[in-house]
DNA sequence: CTCAGTTGTTCTCAGTTCGAGTAATTCTTT
DNA sequence: AAAGAATTACTCGAACTGAGAACAACTGAG
């Protein structure tokens, strides 16, 4: 930027104000379906409609933790509890249209989050008004959110194939079985279960064994599965790959 | 968020301002070598040292045209030319530290632009003080802008193995020798003629033939090579991996 | 308790892709 | 004319892939 730009704001009253905000996309999977955290507004514009939840970035706090804190009002949840602490955030991307708010300029940073099943807001007897819905049952959302969901959602999908990201969605400790379930539920899919098998165990620094099992087997029969817990990788070599579709080719 | 806090800041005085700015890393390559575009401050702070091309954002622009805007500024390309509508420009990510900018609260949105080789901004006469550099020869940067290009950096190596962004190094037409020099530039490391060659035709829409051959050949010898120009795939299937490093890996 | 069905895990097998090397051919420079 | 370089094609063994099968361990139903 040029100074003689900046000195003309330097007067923050010479220019049209702007807001910043963050949006979070959190996402879990609750029985084996991908969900996604959402508030329902109160007011207009858009009273009545269901939104992402977000708020004001603060005076002395930076991005990353305005998305934590906004995560962890509207999960009840607070920061220090391990649960929070779990929790995967990233930076997904900003967006700024003119007009995207009604109200005023509204530049808005989204962040994406990968949570292990997390409580049901409502449970917590809080008056929150936040709660988790299948990624495939929501409709229409307030402002841009539609388009900020769908474009987490890619980032989630594409980030599984090659980062060990799908052991955020898990507890400390889990079977290979539990991360098929968190693939085929991103992704929309099922993976063969030996091959999968196979895979995980051949990538390097993927998961490391505990050398404990599971106390019992599946939920309709089978083996007690062994347990593992994410290990140091933070690439996947080679990645984990969706079955090749041709309309994302394009 | 909630419209309590809105409502807080609706009056643009009520809260402190914040200004939001777009920072470009514009990156081509020139003479083999993968070029970063710089620009050098006049004024404080920082004044004398070289920082990113950036500026504000403009009351009825959006983020991406504000980035293309700043960089046609830089490179005293006019929209509407050939050169700057080849440009490959996407957001990279948002940086809003507190304190990342003394003066007052800045929030920045970086993009990255891939471009052909453009004309040296110095050569056109205008006054503007940009110019490029290879990466490998930058410095420290002003700001957090170091990061913000080592950020773009690394997003340029990993789309190039998944996307055939490598064409927006290149004009329209181009031989595959020719397209093996950007990855090679981009990765810092040489590839394999043969098996390049093998794989880049492999890949479906990829590159497709224009049934012409270069006017001439290589620089030093060799046939005159056939031409191509941009498919239409907008993802590689399957990817031009680098070659393995256990250091990225961790 | 028994049995049928499900699940975790390991193998096999054929097809594909990969990296590395070799070679024929064509062109530029000296 | 000779030397060197670049484009392109081909070969080979190693590694990886998807699909299927095998087998043992376990569950819930009857």
């Amino acid at each position: 930027m040029t100074d003689e730009e900046f000195l003309a704001t330097y007067d923050p009253h010479a220019y049209a104000p702007v807001a910043v905000t963050v949006d979070v996309v959190a996402l879990t999977i609750r029985d084996g379906r991908l969900c996604a955290l959402l508030v329902e507004r109160g007011e207009s514009p858009y009273a009545g409609w269901r939104a992402l939840p977000g708020g004001f970035v603060r005076e002395a706090e930076t991005l990353d933790s305005a998305a934590l804190r906004e995560l962890a009002e509207e999960t009840a949840l607070r920061p220090g509890e391990d649960a929070l602490d779990q929790v995967h955030l990233e930076q997904l991307r900003t967006y700024g249209d003119p007009g995207r708010d009604p109200r005023m300029r509204v530049v808005s940073v989204a962040y994406l989050a990968f949570a292990p099943s997390l409580p049901d807001p409502r449970a917590g007897g809080d008056a929150s008004s936040a709660f988790w819905v299948p990624v495939d049952e929501i409709g229409e959302l307030a402002f841009d959110h539609t388009a900020v969901l769908a474009d987490g959602l890619d980032r989630a999908r594409s980030k599984l194939e090659y980062t060990p990201l799908a052991t955020a969605f898990l507890s400390a400790e889990f079977t290979i079985s539990e991360l098929r379930a968190v693939y085929a539920a991103v992704w929309g899919e099922d993976l063969h279960a030996g091959n999968f098998h196979r895979k995980v165990l051949s990538v390097p620094g993927f998961v490391e064994s505990t050398g404990a099992t599971a106390a019992r087997g599946g939920e309709r029969g089978g083996p007690k599965a062994r347990l593992y817990r994410a290990g140091d990788a933070r690439l996947l070599h080679p990645a984990l790959l969706r079955p090749t579709r041709e309309e994302d080719v394009r």
